[in-house]
DNA sequence: ATGTGTGAAGTGCTTCACAGCG
DNA sequence: CGCTGTGAAGCACTTCACACAT
């Protein structure tokens, strides 16, 4: 019995986004040309830990061989599939300015399954060009035109804390079911639409905090750290 | 009793960020001039859970009045105090290109707290150059002799995956003890350097799953969208 | 023999609900 | 009274350990 559907509970965020790892671990091995690998096998190589690989995979079928382990060019292939990344999404940047430019051109952001088709602004000085790989930047006010027509599926948010709950709403407005957020602001919007944060700034000052820590908890030279155990 | 320690145990990144999020909060009270607020108030304004604030903060200390509430100045203070952002921490920049040179410009994160100091590349194009608002381009080779004499405390990676190991390593050899890493890869690092990784393809990936798994669900047009309840 | 898939145990995080203080 | 601070309960995620398939 091979389901490809969780059982009836929603599925967490932390097994879709360790499944992301696990793909990028395959693809890897591809590359090595490795043709069948266990959980085991699989833990050691990217610190992971096996049984947890093997639970998030059971969420979704059963994709091992007993006694042999996962064959690396199906399990991707079954990935791919779990992910959704099997079909081209469609996404949109809102915010043309550093950050937004930036992530139009990065590299990474244009891999396989994801296609940046526009930025969109309001700025009159940057509506009408385009960034350095050529997708143009449009104005905001075309962007549920170029959602519907293109069947858009994600806008990046790079815009300002103090406007992104109202381009949140023009978004969803618009019929664009996700949105991956990167204004320190948290965005309120009906649970329809799936929203992903990514706040630098909570980021930085959570590892300001473990620095403060560990000059309070360690203040005397030469005293012992604790080891980690050689992964158990 | 007033401990601004946590008792023994460590303390939690979701804790930490969670203050984090709190001390915006706070300071968007303060722009409303609000003097003083509960742990509801706060929760209800902001979307939080009441009795989640309350035992964050108990984690440090009792900052709040019985009766009453917080008082947003202290409270202010108090986490500010306890995040460690009291004194500037001194951040490099690895890696100028359209990531780096980014997140040098964008103004968030030069926010009070954090000053970045330098960006590093390898690229002779770049090295001896500036970013827009005249941050320096120094070449990778300098790191460690910067980062002794500035006390640099934090190193934001934004290189390719394929040398954010080395340039991790680079840069904990710099005696650099925080690393927020935005390539699409996990580094390893002895437990003393705090590591956080603000990954874009797993974000977008997991983003890709939700689509897909509601694409599957809800199949059916016109079927009923469970509301959720008026926040209970 | 080997390694998956999985119930059960363990751990950690969140929510509840209330004693106690102002 | 109202609200904090906090044990206790509830829930979610992880790890263990082994039956079972090959």
């Amino acid at each position: 019995m091979k389901r490809r559907q969780p059982r009836g509970n929603p599925v967490s965020d932390l097994i879709t986004q360790r499944l992301s790892l696990y793909l990028r671990c395959l693809d890897e091995l591809e590359r090595r040309e490795v043709a069948t690998i266990s959980s085991h096998h699989l833990a050691e190589l990217f610190h992971l830990s096996s049984a947890q690989i093997r639970k998030d995979l059971a969420t979704f079928g059963e994709f091992g061989v007993r006694g042999v382990g996962y064959s690396v060019a199906d399990l991707k292939r079954s990935l791919i599939h779990i992910l959704g990344l099997d079909r081209d999404l469609k996404v949109v940047i809102i915010g043309a300015g550093n950050l937004g430019m930036a992530l139009a051109d990065y590299g990474g952001f244009n891999r396989e399954g994801f296609r940046i088709i526009a930025l969109f602004d309001v700025a009159p000085g940057k509506v009408g060009g385009a960034c350095r790989n050529g997708t143009p930047i449009l104005h905001l006010s075309e962007l549920e035109k170029v959602a519907q027509r293109d069947g858009v599926q994600i806008a990046v948010l790079a815009v300002p804390a103090e406007v992104v709950q109202s381009v949140a709403e023009a978004a969803a407005a618009a019929g664009i079911p996700a949105l991956l957020n990167f204004a320190p602001a948290r965005i309120r919007i009906p649970p329809a639409v799936s929203v992903r944060n990514v706040d630098l700034k909570i980021q930085l000052e959570s590892l300001a905090f473990r620095l403060a820590s560990t000059r309070r908890a360690v203040p005397v030279p030469g005293k012992r750290v604790r080891r980690r155990p050689p992964t158990p």
